[in-house]
DNA sequence: CAAAGATTGAGAATGTGAACACAATCACAA
DNA sequence: TTGTGATTGTGTTCACATTCTCAATCTTTG
């Protein structure tokens, strides 16, 4: 272990090597090596040792990684350990894809409460995450300590959405609007963007 | 202009590029400079100058870049130019929400049909798609001439699908499975993970 | 028409990440 | 306990990407 500076392409990759644990973990591996792990991540294996070998030594010679073991190390390192509260707004299509999808505390966070503004959806309760009013949105990020916002409105909603979770306190937003939002340098902004990603797949064909 | 190698890096920004380029078009915004692209990008002004080298000479000394001729631009270069032919498979919440979706077609493809085991559902259109039983999937892939493949379905049954894709003749297949598909070398697969974004995002909170 | 300001385009320098080769270490068997 | 095969860990080399710098060229203004 050294106290060199990390690459930041080193980071964006441990993001792979957990998603893969993880789903090795589900099947029942205990170990693994990196010739392995590097065939489900589709890197290379000594680019995989060199990551892990900024951080310290995890694994074992002539055996491989502690899955394990390797997940626990990753959290760590990505600052996965503790759960953190996210708040939906919008319960349309992909906000209700959200709230079915089971995985996310896998991954260091969870949905809390939703929020929209159609009456009919106001009140119910999806996966156990009430839906709430989003007039609401300011006061009740700030009460329940939230730190997360996931927009998924329509596009023409986005930007009053974000400039309002802003005011409510969040720190960082996944948005899924095609569009620029506010762009506060406290506040950390993902956007997916499903075109993109697919124009991407299409230039590589 | 030269006959030189473009570095990977550069043709993943050309999709940022043009995106934002997109937004600035429909904003009515006619010319703009590197400077402006790049803060819309958070990338550095120069690196854009340096990325449009690769492929000619797109600007215009003391004015800028003509947004729309940018954009026809990158789209030759980025293989945009004739519509792609895409089928989803799984018309749930996030089927659904990538049917209502419009704005594929700026970005080079087209969903042309949809495919669901629901009985309720076959038959049905959205938006001007209809949705066929996914039982004829592999037939009517040929016929139809289709390329693209969009797996919305459950985990569960995301494999099986993606094989079927495979022998219905699709090139590129884009998942919203957070697991491993086929890794056929033919076919490229792209993989949309909204927990492993979310992470990212809270880790440079 | 000349000068000033603005902006692009590209060669050179710098920095960063990946590939390689090999040393170090472990498990297991004889 | 000693040798063999397997696998990790790391210093060095090389390739690639970014930044710097400045010349070239356009618009505008006086």
């Amino acid at each position: 272990m050294k106290p060199k500076t990390i690459p930041e392409e080193t980071i964006g990759r441990l993001f792979l090597y957990l998603r893969a644990l993880l789903c090795l973990a589900r099947e029942g591996k205990e170990t693994v090596s990196s010739q392995k792990l590097a065939e489900a991540c589709h890197v290379k294996p000594t680019i995989i040792r060199k990551d892990f070998s900024y951080f310290g030594e995890f694994g074992t010679r002539g055996v491989g990684y502690d899955v394990n073991q390797l997940i626990q190390e990753i959290r760590h390192i990505l600052n996965l350990d503790n759960l953190m509260k996210a708040a939906l707004i919008g319960v349309g299509n992909i906000g209700m894809a959200l709230l079915n999808y089971t995985g996310f505390e896998e991954e260091g966070f969870k949905i809390t409460v939703a929020f929209d503004n159609n009456r009919d959806k106001i009140g119910k309760k999806i996966n156990n995450v009430p839906i709430e009013d989003v007039a609401h949105l300011e006061s009740m990020l700030q009460t329940q300590g939230i730190q997360l916002g996931i927009i998924a409105v329509p596009e023409s909603a986005a930007s009053e959405i974000a400039q309002r979770l802003a005011q409510g306190g969040v720190k960082a937003i996944l948005s899924f609007a095609p569009c620029q939002l506010i762009t506060s340098d406290n506040i950390q902004i993902a956007c997916v963007d499903l075109a993109t990603e697919m124009a991407r797949l299409v230039y590589y064909l």
